[in-house]
DNA sequence: TTATCATATGAACAATCGTTCATATGAGGT
DNA sequence: ACCTCATATGAACGATTGTTCATATGATAA
């Protein structure tokens, strides 16, 4: 299989890359920006915060499909809530979200 | 549902989305980004072209696994490839790919 | 040609995922 | 208390996904 030729490289790549436990991480990350509808909420809330069902309202998407998909989101640590009342408003949580979107962009539009 | 309150304000959110199709886009290639052995995959690409078999025994995988996401990234134009007699070596195709997992870094050391 | 090495690929499998539906919780208002 | 609105959540469903296994292709050497 290996042909060792380039063993010691090989070895310090290994070295160099993250443990296991980080990457998996990071893949668990970006699997949230790897969804439509999770992709669109982020998008809305770049202009404001907003309430679940105006979300949903926006969308055109049920109250339930939201408010799962806003947990995954909150879980990612990606956005936050506050209570007024009976409504939630959702808002982001983190600059990088605008950052790492962008950058997908850029990649797309070539 | 809607309070119609911020109607205006709505309308102007919608217009300024991204088309449907733009945000699938968009969505389809973070998922590319979502997964550990791809995330593996490109990490040591970073370093250097790496032929099939030797990313395979890097990650202590097999070949044919190796192949089929090489596959799903050469999809996602993250990676091109070239032969060279039997052997065939991949390598990233865009600088994107670094400042996308870099931001993606960021964010998760915190 | 035949053999071997490197890679690609199709089918099958379990596992994960996103939505829907029904229902539960939580917070005012009457 | 009751009713209503806003949100959350668990179960179930079909759909997608990553790996394995077996096999096919592609390239070189004898």
């Amino acid at each position: 299989m290996e042909h060792n030729k380039h063993g010691e490289l090989l070895k310090e790549v290994k070295r160099e890359m993250p443990k296991d436990e980080t990457l998996a991480e990071l893949s668990e990350l970006f699997s949230v920006f790897g969804d439509s509808t999770r992709i669109k909420i982020l998008w809305v809330l770049f202009e404001r915060e907003m309430s679940v069902c105006c979300i949903a309202d926006l969308l055109n998407m049920t109250q339930s499909a939201i408010s799962h998909q806003l947990k995954n989101l909150r879980h990612a640590k990606l956005i936050s809530s506050r209570r007024e009342g009976k409504t939630v408003y959702y808002f982001l949580a983190d600059d990088h979200v605008r950052s790492i979107i962008d950058q997908g962009m850029e990649h797309i539009s070539e």
